[in-house]
DNA sequence: GTCGGTCCGTACGGTACCGTACGTAACCAT
DNA sequence: ATGGTTACGTACGGTACCGTACGGACCGAC
């Protein structure tokens, strides 16, 4: 059972997109947004909004990863929510705001589709399948930095580690990630040589192996069990609210 | 400047109610809801909603002082956001779903006023002006976890404590905060002890003073002052959103 | 090839916590 | 008054980090 009542049983995924959201729409909403959709290409460590400024566009990730983080006062970062082809950035948005709550970058370069801020808002506001979708994902969306306002207070390094690479391969729907420990010190809010230490663990576990800015998932269901269980929770409620199976 | 446009300018705050949202609602939404709000007093300690349970009412509070926490497997638990007087409890019902993220705790007893689950959901959707208000806060809302994500990772105890302090007294509006060491700590996600030794800081400093259960801010300014940016940045959103100044 | 830059391994002292535990003081019901 | 209960103070060893730092390995540019 999912909330996501698909009454419109022609809504074939369209092959040209693969975010999820849009896929899963009603072929005609689809349609109707598609001539507002520009696919682009989104490259690592590109930085979609800064926060409390405009936001320019929203981005339905197909094989990116971006992550909105929390810009301390100095260059301390820390990753709130991550998005990729299942969700959106841009969530404000949503809800009469056009500044972005978070920094917004570009963990893992890919494509994205594209789709102005104000189009957005004013097809969000018309049509009604396409808002529905977008207000279960903001239900994702808060949920899942709910978790992580828990996570980052009571497990260690080690899980919280084991827990982003698997959202970061759900994301990408690949078991290699481009992605150094320097990147991954800033996401989890840790010293670059405390992933270091985790992932070598990680690696003589034989759960993942890793060279040089790349990270190979190896054994997932290994790699799961070693995660806290917000990973399993947070994916639970995804797959409540929109159905969503990925990876 | 806030978001807030008050193009009905009868929008006199009826002195029957003081939570802001409600306040700041133009006249006739608000005279049209309040058939359906139930004054309802709230004892510290009493559970409003369960993560994944069904929600039965959102509540408005005006004295009182909830949490919404993410509770761990074990009997852990940490604070993701509080709602006072300047929001609601009950924010997945505007957007589809009647089931509670977290969990729903009263931390600080006093009055609200309640809602139906069902009603919520069926004025959101008719009341324009109604609507937007819960949207504007739903970004607060948002940004108060996002912050609190970071400020578990990066920020000492004492901050934080001094924190939570500051926020809760904005919602109370009093300076006297009926609160124990213990679930203070708790919603720090920190030992009770820790809470000990950071409040005992911060009367040595003369910023509180507290006694069995019971906290008082005695220094606001330097209390603010010990505390992280955090405090500043979410309730600078707030007012930036709802135009409220709270405390 | 080699040079500069990026990335990873490791180390060392420091610290902010943790789990646990025990004592004392305040309050509550009887 | 008295006993039970709740709340706060404090202590002690342990640990998961921190900041910093340095060296080596890899890699692309030239």
């Amino acid at each position: 059972m999912t909330l996501l009542a698909r009454e419109d049983t022609t809504a074939t995924p369209p092959p040209q997109s693969l975010n999820h959201l849009l896929a899963v729409l009603p072929r005609s909403e689809f349609l109707a947004l598609q001539p507002h959709l520009v696919t682009v290409q989104l490259a690592a460590k590109q930085r979609l909004a800064e926060p409390n400024q405009a936001i320019g566009f929203a981005y339905f990730p197909v094989d990116a990863v971006v992550s909105v983080v929390a810009a301390g006062e100095d260059d301390a970062m820390v990753e709130v929510a991550s998005v990729g082809c299942e969700g959106m950035a841009g969530v404000p948005l949503l809800f009469g705001s056009d500044r972005s709550i978070g920094r917004v970058v570009v963990q893992i370069a890919g494509t994205a589709e594209r789709m102005d801020a104000a189009v957005l808002q004013r097809e969000a506001a018309r049509r009604d399948q396409f808002r529905r979708l977008l207000h279960l994902y903001t239900l994702g969306f808060l949920t899942q930095i709910s978790q992580s306002t828990a996570c980052n207070r009571l497990h260690p390094a080690e899980q919280r580690l084991a827990r982003w690479l698997l959202i970061c391969r759900d994301r990408v729907g690949r078991d290699d990630l481009p992605i150094t420990h320097e990147t991954m010190a800033m996401m989890l809010g840790v010293r670059r040589a405390t992933v270091t230490e985790a992932a070598g663990a990680l690696q003589r576990a034989g759960m993942i192996r890793y060279r040089r800015g790349l990270v190979s998932i190896v054994d997932r269901k290994r790699l799961e069990a070693a995660s806290c269980e917000c990973y399993g929770i947070v994916r639970a409620e995804f797959d409540r609210l929109l159905g969503v199976r990925v990876g």
